[in-house]
DNA sequence: CTTGCTTTTGATATCGATAACATTTATACA
DNA sequence: TGTATAAATGTTATCGATATCAAAAGCAAG
């Protein structure tokens, strides 16, 4: 079998170069002293063998593992897709990797990933939102690295923070609901014990429609994860079923706010005219459906950018140099035709 | 600085518990042979030190990693989500982790990443399609661990391949149209020389042109990556504006018939009674959208479901049971409304 | 060709866990 | 109660690379 066959390690390379392990390992990185002739001809012994160094053996012995974990709640989301990208390609250059895991929307599933990753000593830790189980907190407090929380500004932060106050983000939708004249306002969110970020934008609503003295009752909650139109579009149904004369409903995220709005259509409604939808998020499907997704920007590649750059900061050797342990993204609302 | 505080180690469990340190290793996995009383005690000690075992160690002294590798071309993309979560699915109850990265679609980056992923020593790899660099190709076939290479049926497999022929699927949507009594039929896909997949649907296109002898000529190559819907909506501009007596054009996903429906929509044409738009890879979005898409079900997580059971099959011991070296999804066309 | 310096190479200990084997303690049953 | 067997625990060597310190080789200038 392939796998019985052991590979070659550092030593017969070595070997066959007729030189010390010592002297293969500085030969394999840059900027190290070996003279050319000696690097030639161990590259040469590490063709022939085909030999690919052990990281395992490495990290273990340098003590470092040259890697960040970073957790977001779903796979396929584009914005945390563009979170992700940013972050590791500010992380590149450092010769960090990434390492990815998603939790579902899950506190139990954070705990469990948060626990397996920082069993692999990452150099740092990124995780999406400020909601966790007791004992993740606890893991990431005493896990000795930089953690910072993104995409939320946690009450009580574990360590640092890149994010922005969801509520007030969805806040700002609402004005312009109001601001338009309108008063019968809606919101359709998701599972508020799951996504905090969700829940914060549902409190954003209640917020707004308070401080104007309008009804906060136009709400329908959907089970999101794994979809999220399908959701959208049972969201809108029930709204309208239960207040037929609502002027304008918010969605927790663009693709949410896609489902609503053409459901609407397919039940002969016509948006704008008829009912104004808002989205969350700026996805990119947002630009293109007619009509356009009104929505909030959230900057989701600069939080991955901002995270990547506080972790070079705090993993660099002058380090005393205290960052800030709060860095926010000011989140805007993109006026499109939908609302 | 936090991370100067050195964490605890097994040794450091074991003392503290008064026990040796095999012991603590032994105490922290499952069905283990180690008295109730002394795993208590264990478990206190690591509690109280807030010990996390270290799986560098931990996986260098047992010579296994506990993970398998898996290249996507890109992280937001709902296909290849799908077959991310059901490949990690597949695999929690072995006890195995996902370790996932994403090539963006180019050679070059795939072979970087795919030879990081091998310095980590992973028990299986997974990649998406068939088409590598050579140094790529030669690092996979010495890696002496499975290979599969899914999304496709590459002409010279590395391995092991779960996958599905991108040509006979695009022509699934052509011979629909055809039935359909359509002769001028266009086709938008992306770049080639890097998508091996949209090549393919590319020449199921030229196949099915040749074939009912009609021209192949209705063609546009668009920038994709990282988006995908604005080059929809070029591509479907300039197909009409040098063809406009198209009747029917096929995108090479979703995503991209996405952008083109909606942009003819904005030009005044309506779909599917003006033109025929018909899409690849049955993406939540085109069946919520109006006029939903008609599109090509590849099955995206069959694809990650078989991938996880080849690789558990391969990797149980009595692996003398030789598995079939190809399987092969069928996709299938969805009829909607676009087409 | 020798002194003093820099560059290159080598020897050895080590990182933290586990495999393999050895030993002790508990348990069963005659 | 003693012996056979199983369960629990301990000891030692080891995985593959690198840090650290030591030695050798190369080189310039007198």
């Amino acid at each position: 079998m392939r796998n019985k066959t052991k590979l070659p390690t550092m030593a017969d390379v070595a070997n066959l170069a007729g030189v010390s392990s010592m002297t293969v390992s500085r030969a394999l990185k840059p900027d190290t002293s070996v003279s050319k002739a000696t690097r030639e001809k161990i590259q040469k012994a590490a063709d022939e063998l085909g030999y690919v160094l052990d990281t395992r053996a490495s990290e273990f012995s340098s003590g470092k593992s040259g890697f960040v974990a970073i957790t977001i709640p779903s796979i396929n989301n584009g914005n945390f897709a563009d979170t992700v990208k940013a972050f590791s390609d500010g992380l590149v250059e450092q010769d960090l990797q990434v390492l990815l895991g998603y939790t579902n929307y899950h506190v139990d599933r954070e705990e469990q990933l948060v626990e397996q990753l920082l069993k692999k000593r990452p150099e740092a830790i990124v995780v999406t939102g400020g909601m966790h189980t007791d004992r993740c907190r606890l893991l990431l407090e005493n896990s000795g690295i930089p953690v910072i929380e993104t995409w939320d500004i946690p009450e009580k932060p574990i360590d640092h923070v890149v994010g922005f106050s969801n509520l007030q983000a969805s806040e700002l939708m609402f004005e312009h609901f109001i601001a338009q004249g309108h008063t019968k306002i809606g919101f359709i969110g998701g599972d508020n014990s799951r996504d905090s970020r969700g829940r914060d934008r549902y409190l954003g609503f209640c917020n707004s429609m308070e401080k104007h003295g309008l009804s906060s009752d136009r709400v329908s909650f959907q089970e999101l994860a794994p979809f999220s139109m399908e959701p959208g579009a049972s969201g809108i149904r029930s709204i309208m079923k239960e207040w037929p004369d609502t002027q304008a409903v918010m969605c927790v995220s663009d693709l949410v706010a896609f489902g609503a709005i053409t459901e609407c259509q397919r039940m002969g409604m016509n948006v704008p005219d008829d009912i104004k939808i808002g989205g969350f998020g700026a996805y990119e499907l947002g630009a293109f459906l007619n009509p356009s997704i009104t929505t909030i920007d959230v900057c989701a590649a600069q939080i991955g950018k901002s995270a990547a750059e506080k972790i070079i900061e705090l993993l660099s050797v002058d380090s005393d140099v205290k960052s800030e342990k709060i860095v926010k993204t000011e989140p805007t609302l993109i006026k499109r035709q939908s609302a």
